[in-house]
DNA sequence: CTGTTAGCGCTTTCAT
DNA sequence: ATGAAAGCGCTAACAG
């Protein structure tokens, strides 16, 4: 009990009301344009909120009527430049709507991704975006009951869930074609972490290109990583260190190929003189790597963008829809012709 | 299924009551563990909490009590490796105390900056944490009456302000002393924007380093960059144009050293072997560059984890403390002797 | 120990 | 066109 009583704390619209000598109805009106009300009382309200500097208090609002203007956010780890490059398009895809968003975490992990997106229910988010969750789509649709959710990588379409799935065969398909093409025939892939459906489906994509160019899938240079950096450098060093005979590598992600490409430096063996190296993600940074990296490029910010406006409309109690890019390969340096 | 005969939505405290056979404050008692309570009523009440499915409001709550337990984030670029890696400090420091965040972003304009936080008042926020900003000082002092504010980059210290400065000047010094002592004499220096106080403090690090050894100040090696990698690789390929003599540089932050060394890659000179190169920041992709990036290291992790500790302390009426370690310079592997 | 009674600040019938 | 009154879901006196 030590502060009360004393500056102009937040003012209500109660306070409003009384110093334009009218109603708490008739502010509220005004602020909502609910119903027409006389210039003149108008014109008080207004200038008893600039004077005031009042705001409605949005906790009240939001109980009242039910609408928090917030949604919630599920990425699996706040300072990765995936997540951060599709949050930018979550921000993008608010902007000028009111709503704010509460960001959480699930750290790859099903139960604190539950968890969290339990968190935001509470709140009264009024809805959800998941990214890469790792929960069952029967736990997601569960959810999806009490308030909407869109989510990334996976094939939901119900009223009040949506999914949006990248296809991740494909993509691992293009890059590793794109190596063959360049005369490629000893390919290298370190894959994503093995409980993973994205690295799984990477992986499928890699053996068929090959299949497909009639080329042997040797286990030996499948080498497996989780997605960071120091997974794709160690992977390189397996590599070397059983004596392997490669002329490319196929990294499934970017931040994989960052490390391998390290491993690579710390060799001594040059990109792509020597080795050539594929991506999978097309990062922000990875236009600035040295050599800029050749990868599979997915529209990470545009899949935050239209993910974000899919949600607002399924709040706004319209249907569900929305397309993303698909997956492209984006040639820089880090791929050339076998000689 | 648990909710079939009951009201639409998600169940409240009065229903929880009402099953359970006790009045609305038994519960709120139990839930808050403000009362003792008898166990058969407590039992009762938890069977039916777990039956019910119930999660109290938190937007009823907060607006009774006078707490949201939400704090704001105002960043200036949700996708920069810098602030992301800070808001896992962030992250990490609200970790079990119940309180969630929601982000903004100022976009480096004092006025949507202003706005932002205007926004995150009228919510309720129970503090505020200002990354980078660039409202002036007053202004900040001016919100932090109405809700506490922490914010990096400035030196406050009132009872509802606090501020964690960096000590630019010396970071910079840091830096162009190492490529001194390593017989460096013509440094380049790639800096921030111009209007900018930690550019500025960056700047004139470099010049006292230069002075202390003597050493002229070439206003031709200095060249404007804006903190982006693209800035950083103009910038060198500006110097070249210009036909500047120097065996090193010093980029301003590591993004724009990134954009430095693709542009000397580009021209075929190697680094270190040729030119030496330091950033500033120490980002966690820093490590993984080729090759590995020199630089001043800002500890981003702990600034927001301390600043986060330090804001949830005034939050709870204690003294606002705290303390980030300082800067440090990393060696490791874009500098070496000049021959 | 526990129920009753007021609100927190705002919106929304329902009258007028 | 406008005010009075009734809550949204929860907590906090204030009695028992």
């Amino acid at each position: 009990m030590a502060d009360s009583s004393r500056s102009p704390g937040p003012s209500t619209l109660m306070d409003v009301a009384r110093q334009a000598g009218v109603s708490p109805s008739t502010v509220s009106r005004i602020l909502n344009g609910t119903a027409k009300v006389s210039d003149d009382k108008r014109q008080a309200v207004l200038k008893a909120i600039e004077a005031m500097n009042f705001a409605p208090n949005q906790m009240a609002q939001g109980l009242k009527k039910g609408r928090s203007m917030t949604i919630g956010i599920v990425v699996q780890d706040i300072s990765s430049p995936f997540f951060d490059e599709t949050l930018r398009g979550v921000d993008d895809g608010l902007k000028g709507t009111g709503f704010a968003s509460v960001i959480v975490s699930g750290h790859w992990n099903a139960d604190e991704e539950a968890e969290r997106i339990r968190l935001l229910l509470a709140r009264k988010v009024d809805g959800i975006i998941l990214l890469s969750g790792r929960m069952a789509d029967d736990t997601v649709l569960n959810f999806s009951t009490q308030r909407p959710i869109v989510s990334t990588g996976r094939a939901l379409k119900t009223r009040t869930a949506l999914g949006f799935k990248m296809d991740n065969e494909y993509g691992a398909y293009l890059a590793v074609h794109h190596l063959i093409e360049l005369g490629h025939r000893h390919i290298a892939f370190i894959s994503g972490p093995s409980n993973n459906a994205d690295a799984d489906e990477r992986l499928a994509g890699y053996k068929r290109a090959l299949q497909e160019a009639s080329l042997p899938v040797d286990e030996n240079l499948i080498v497996e990583g989780n997605y960071h950096e120091a997974s794709g450098m160690l992977a390189m060093n397996r590599l070397f260190d059983t004596h392997q005979h490669f002329t490319a590598v196929f990294a499934a992600n970017d931040l994989s190929a960052y490390g391998a490409r390290l491993a690579l430096y710390r060799k001594g063996i040059r990109v792509p003189d020597d080795i050539s190296l594929v991506g999978f993600d097309d990062l922000p940074g990875s236009s600035y790597t040295t050599p800029p990296l050749t990868t599979i490029r997915q529209p990470l910010y545009d899949i935050g963008r239209i993910a974000t406006q899919a949600l607002l409309r399924i709040i706004n109690g319209e249907a569900a829809c929305g397309e993303v890019p698909p997956l492209e390969l984006i040639v820089r340096e880090t791929t050339r012709r076998v000689r």
